[in-house]
DNA sequence: TAATGCACTTACTTACAGGTAAGGGGATGA
DNA sequence: TCATCCCCTTACCTGTAAGTAAGTGCATTA
C-alpha cells in the first residue's frame, strides 16, 4: 500500500523527464560511457541535448561526471553510487514496459 | 540485469508523462473517483487537462470510464484490471521518490 | 424566467522543451 | 598553414504541452 498525502511517483517522473534521459540511463546502467559514445549509441540525440540531459542528471546526483585533463579531453560518464538506487526501479519499469508494448503491438483489442 | 536492445523505460515514463497524469493515478489507486472529485483532489487542475489525460489513461487501457446516463450525468473513473499492475511499479518509483525528495530538501549536500 | 450542476468541448494564447547550425579552445597531424 | 579531434556552448527558431475562458446540453430548482 502506499500511504503518503503528496505524491512522489512525480519525483522519479521528473527526473527522468525529457525525450532522452531513459535512453541515457539505459545506457549507462550498462556501462560507464564517454560523450561520444552516448552520442552515437542514441541516434538522433543532438550534441546540445546531450550535454544538457547529462547535466540534469548530474545536478540531481545520478550521473558522475570524470574528466581526465587529456588532449584532446576525455570525459566519463558513469552511474553515481547513488544513481545505481535507480537499477531495480529501472527494471520494475522496464517489465512493465515491455508488457505494455507487446500489448499495445502483439494485440491490438481495441 | 536488463537484457532488452530497445529502452523500455521510456514506454512507462511516456504514459505517465504529462503534468496530471501522476496525480490522476495516484487518487485513481486509492479508490474509484469521479470528474468532479479529481477536479477537487488535484489543486490547480483545468477541466480540459483532467478531461485530456483521463482520455490518454483510458486509450492506454490503464483506466475505465463509466457513464451513468442519470440527469446530471455521472461518470466514473477506476482503474482497469491491467491499470492495477502499475500499483506495484508505482509503489517502488514512490518509494525511490520519497527518498529523493529527503535526499534533496534535508541534505542539499551540493 | 433564470440560475445551477455535471461533465465535458472548443478556440485562442502562452511557455517551455527540443531542433538546427555554428563556434570555441587547445593540442596534434599533414 | 590548415584541418582534425573532443566536448561541449551559444543563438535562434519551431512545435507541442499546457493555461484561460467561454460554451454545450439536459434537467432540476427558485
Amino acid at each position: 500500500m502506499i500511504h503518503q498525502r503528496e505524491c512522489p511517483i512525480e519525483t522519479l517522473i521528473h527526473v527522468l523527464s525529457g525525450k532522452w534521459k531513459p535512453m541515457i540511463l539505459w545506457h549507462l546502467i550498462e556501462s560507464t560511457k564517454r560523450f561520444n559514445d552516448l552520442e552515437k549509441l542514441i541516434p538522433d540525440v543532438s550534441q546540445k541535448m546531450l550535454a544538457q540531459h547529462l547535466r540534469d542528471l548530474e545536478r540531481e546526483g545520478i550521473v558522475d561526471r570524470t574528466v581526465y585533463p587529456t588532449v584532446p579531453p576525455k570525459v566519463e560518464y558513469s552511474l553515481s553510487e547513488y544513481g545505481q538506487t535507480l537499477i531495480p526501479v529501472a527494471e520494475v519499469m522496464c517489465v512493465w514496459g515491455e508488457n505494455h508494448n507487446k500489448r499495445k503491438y502483439e494485440e491490438p483489442a481495441s
